[in-house]
DNA sequence: ATGCGGGCGCGCCCGCAT
DNA sequence: ATGCGGGCGCGCCCGCAT
């Protein structure tokens, strides 16, 4: 093997290239191959990052320095050969398979992977600039935009690889960005100049020119319903195996390259391996707009304790970082305008009431504490309330909410509608069909920090050595105003649960309604009931978001505050409609902790400021409360909607539906909480009866 | 499986197809693959015999009644839908398949075999006169004549099947002529119009449009010499690991259809299971020349001694059945005319000698005796005699041997110069290079009866009973007129022998020259020697013919009674040089017995007519069995000729040659002459004292 | 009808031997 | 150089499901 010997001379700019994890399997039998190809390519180019160290599982070199660094910034070293110019152009192209190599998102069947990229890389030889492009989509993991990379259409559109066949769009897809895609669950960008679907003599297979968009009839849980069009060969065997963990994204820990699976959703942060310093290079440069980064525009983003360049005093950017939370948790607390800076705040305060259908009992000392936190969230669960809508006014000034908020909107979603259009006429059910984020917004981005660093810096208050909630969520389950069976909580071992309609009882991460029985039952949720088929995926990321996948052939209706504000709609505001197939992000910790935070601090100053304020004597102990705990829910109905644009004007109207609590938000909101009860024993007492 | 209940309506003629034997194998596994086939192809044909009767080891079917009857002679059975015509295009589809596989002569590898065929029957679909010529061809073993079947031909000439690759005309060939067929064996015919060769746009598959040479190189013992290009994933597994056996052709024995390997010589007769009956209507119909009938043209046909239609009486029949062995073989013993009916018979006595350069001891009680024929058949060798040419007369008639006789050419091969052509002007030494006979001659069908019938019917005197001889050769060595080494008998299991240049000395069936030693070996020896090599095999086919094959890379001379009469010439008049790669017929024991016996009876004859002829007061005993003897050897010389033609005008000039005794007819011999001697106790004392 | 998965051969390509 | 054997992908084709 001619090139197990050759220098290791990855990196362009440089930065020596640390050396491999230790090698696992050495695959030998290709060799041949290799090597014939190795006399037939010349291809050649000096803006990639390469690593010519060869054999062995390719353990994901770090990168990092070949995002911070522009291209043709820092020479070559002198002594070391490190440019691609001084490769031979086998060598080079050798470098080219092993560097795309390094990035692949399982390690399961390396060897069709080489194959496939084999494959790419010859077809690319003579196109250095897609043989960029791909170099810099598949290192910097679209993170910058990257042009079409071609190659020729077959007849029937497949190709072929290590004798399977398959769309080559899915195929290079599945190698760096999603193991588990499937068929057509790929939707291409308007970026895109050469779509599979256009059916034009070359095909684009850049990964990040398209999106995923889950393929309806999808069996996510594999067990119930099977479906031949999935038995698809070019799944690893453990992806196809284990769907349950192969729908959940994980970072990549620098320490844990060679962990079983490494999957990447299509909007997960960029993970770990992209560090720390390389996230702050990103902010400064010119590939990052300065309105998105952490530090300018995130809505509920207070004056963070910690400095650095995120860091930004409060009272510059008080009226951009308004806080939402501020405006919406306290507006019944507090008199209007009690932060004084609030602007054009409209006090419309309606109605509204409280809603507690099942066994209401008032308050809990903790809502999660440690391993304990069984009782805490069981009885979390029951402190609901919910917005009642006034069921004869739909019109956008007419909102149900009881909270009438202005919204921060400079962290929204670029491509939505922003408060600016908060005139404009619209419906008021927000559709979502499709991936949000995009994978080229640059919400992706923002995030890009693990989540103990931001969670350090941002919430020194929290304290790192708390351990996650053994369980990442509590299910309840409805049919209108009636809760159904008793609730599901899903371990945080799971990193994802799905809620569908069939049988199975026998698992934690998988929660069957249809095994439910309701002598009540009307007619509608049965036939409700019977669309609810696959239900839906929630995905908890490591760094506390999560994402909704619609596995039903029917559209689910949602209530998030995080979706309320992407969209530029006012605080639950919203019915969000996700379509079958669609991949939503519907809740994000750092803005519900944000949120959180600023609530506590403002509710502390006012309390500081005035102590006989509402909070003091109300006459309620834990409504404010409840309507932080409303931050850390996500509400869904299946199949039917409501709202103005729905006969039924709540979703305890609607004939099933489900309540997901969400514990790690509860429990800094616990020790948030706490923290207040502790400077404030006036409302302490009041609110955590000891 | 649909085929399986179809009715079995085989014979296009009316009649009935005997039953299969039993049904070894069932192929399901590729049904489905057929059962597509059937929904494509349309192919239609009313000409030919085909067997619907479907699973199984394809084993023969009898088409005894197709080749009988002339096409369309007979009619449909109104109540048996017999005809091609009356199924559907599937169903004959299918039929011309299993017919094909009927004729496959390996019963290895079936399903590649119909893997093959049925990729040859779809590319004829459409093409229902090279369908028909291929039935015909493969049916009729190539008896009569047919057109190309074409295929188009590949890029690189190969034909891939059951993914493996080859030269269609050699797959073909394999499957229908010679399992143990190599690549580069076959010379195409010039009846052919798109040869392999040419690269034509299609290319000819008939295998019967091609003759078989041996490559150079080929190790025909497998043993010494292995080559890589033999290395033929084509061939079957048996009969690459037998080498010994896969040249030996063996006839079909009715009640062996199922039997190991079936292998067919470009000339052998016809197998055994064209049945006496049908050899009789073969005989009888149209396209079978009546002067070709054993009945009616054979040399040295005397008046058989069995009634039927081939009897005919010895007067009506005398000058065209006067025997060359009548006039050979006593000429020198009776006066001319003795006969009376020998037409313009020229008395040209000319000087000969005999020749016993070895201890040459003079006759022995019994030439072959059951199983004690050892001391006999090495007695016999050693009475070897030789026509000594006039070395300074080189004319055709100055012929070099001493018997000066007519030749009946009633039998010989009609392509080749006849007896009215004798005086043409010709080289002496006759060339025969490729395969002889021909396919396309009729002399594969003058012996088409079993040898068993035959010999019943034409040998009655031949006791069935007795044992075929242990040994069915006998060779000698020898450079110029030195015999080398002792004799090397060739025991009747082995059905060929190879006689190389080589130095292996563990085999009975493979007489290496190589490693023999003589101190007074000349340089002539010593250089001829070198160009042995390969050599030549000599093939004892069970109805006692003898075909040679020139392994080497330089021709054989031969001297062969049979071959003189098949090119028209005289007896021991023609050296025959056989060519590399040529495969040539050089001895029938049938017309060696006919020969033997009427030599015999005209003795006896002439010993009852005139008592004192020569056989009594002949000077030396045993000279007249030594003529006989002398049909009933080969004698062949390597490398270098004799002759007219060449310096040396002996064989026994030549630096190494061979004498093969036979020992069949020999035995046929000791049995006639017992019995000659037992009618004539005159001369029996004489010939074999007691 | 249409799509999908898959079997398989020819074309292309490669390594090897000579 | 040339031939040979063989690997493998796209085109073709097929069965099956819907
Ligand atoms: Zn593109
Ligand atoms: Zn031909």
């Amino acid at each position: 093997m001619s090139n197990s010997s050759a220098p290791n001379t990855a990196s362009q700019n440089g930065t020596p290239t640390p050396p491999h994890h230790q090698l696992h399997h050495l695959h030998h039998h290709h060799q041949q191959t290799i090597n014939s190809i190795l006399n037939q390519v010349g291809y050649s180019s000096n803006s990639l990052s390469i690593n010519t160290q060869a054999g062995g599982t390719y353990a994901q070199p770090v990168s990092a320095g070949v995002l911070a660094s522009p291209a043709g910034q820092n020479g070559p070293a002198p002594s070391n050969p490190s440019t691609a110019e001084r490769y031979s152009s086998s060598e080079t192209w050798t470098s080219v398979v092993h560097s795309l190599m390094c990035h692949l998102q399982s390690s399961d069947n390396e060897q069709f992977a080489k194959r496939a990229i084999e494959s790419l890389a010859k077809k690319l030889k003579d196109k250095p600039d897609e043989m960029d492009a791909l170099m810099n989509a598949v290192q910097k993991k679209g993170q910058v935009q990257t042009k079409c990379i071609t190659i020729p259409r077959t007849l029937d559109g497949r190709l072929q690889v290590a004798g399977r066949k398959g769309f080559p769009h899915v195929i290079y897809a599945r190698l760096w960005r999603w193991p588990d895609l499937h068929k057509n669950e790929l939707k291409h960008l308007p970026i895109c100049l050469y779509p599979f679907d256009l059916k034009l003599d070359n095909v684009c297979v850049n990964p990040y020119h398209y999106q995923r968009v889950v393929s309806p009839g999808f069996d996510l849980a594999g067990l119930t319903l099977s479906n031949r069009s999935y038995n698809n060969s070019f799944m690893s065997h453990s992806s196809a195996s284990a769907n349950t963990s192969q729908m959940s994204p994980q970072i990549d820990q620098a320490n844990e390259l060679n962990s079983s699976i490494k999957m990447e959703p299509v909007t997960t942060p960029a993970s770990s391996h992209i560090q720390a310093n390389s996230a702050q290079s990103i902010q400064n440069s010119s590939i990052m707009p300065a309105s998105h980064t952490s530090s300018s525009s995130n809505a509920c983003t207070p004056a963070p304790a910690s400095s650095g360049p995120i860091q930004q005093p409060l009272g510059n950017n008080a009226p951009n970082s308004q806080s939402y939370l501020s405006q919406m948790s306290f507006s019944n607390l507090f008199i209007p305008n009690s932060l004084g800076q609030l602007p054009n705040q409209p006090s419309t305060n309606t109605n509204h009431q409280y809603f507690a259908p099942l066994n209401s009992t008032t308050s809990n000392q903790s809502l999660i504490s440690g391993s304990n936190q069984h009782n805490s969230i069981l009885n979390s669960s029951q402190l609901l309330f919910n917005s009642s809508p006034n069921e004869t006014s739909l019109g956008r000034n007419q909102n149900t909410s009881e909270l009438q908020l202005n919204i921060l909107n400079s962290g929204s979603n670029s491509s939505l509608p922003s408060v600016n259009q908060v005139q404009t006429p619209r419906r008021l059910t927000q559709d979502w069909q499709g991936s949000y984020p995009s994978p080229y917004s640059n919400a992706s981005l923002i995030n890009s920090q693990p989540v103990e660093v931001w969670l350090h810096e941002e919430f020194p208050e929290i304290d790192l050595n708390t351990p996650i909630p053994d369980y990442w969520c509590t299910i309840n389950y409805y049919e209108g105003d009636l809760q159904i069976a008793d609730i599901f909580k899903v371990r945080s071992v799971y990193q994802s649960v799905v809620i569908d309609g069939f049988f199975d009882s026998s698992r934690e991460d998988r929660f069957c309604l249809g095994a439910l029985t309701n002598v009540q039952r009307t007619n509608a949720s049965e036939k409700a009931r019977l669309h609810i088929s696959k239900g839906v995926q929630l995905e908890n990321l490591p760094d506390g978001s999560v994402y909704v996948r619609c596995l039903s052939e029917y559209s689910l209706f949602f209530e998030s505050y995080y979706l309320d504000r992407e969209s530029g709609r006012e605080p639950f505001d919203a019915v969000h409609k996700i379509y079958p197939g669609s991949y939503v992000k519907v809740f994000s910790l750092k803005e519900c902790l944000r949120c959180l935070k600023l609530a506590a601090s403002v509710e502390q100053q006012n309390n500081q400021q005035s102590p006989n304020s509402m909070l003091n004597n109300a006459n309620s102990t834990g409504i404010n409360v409840d309507d932080l705990r409303r931050l850390c829910r996500l509400r869904f109905s299946f199949v039917k909607g409501w709202g103005p644009d729905y006969p039924r004007k709540t979703i305890l109207e609607t004939p099933c539906w489900c309540e997901v609590q969400l514990n790690r938000p509860l429990q800094f909101l616990d020790q948030l909480i706490n923290s207040l009860s502790l400077n404030n024993p006036n409302s302490n007492a009041a609110i955590y009866p000891d």
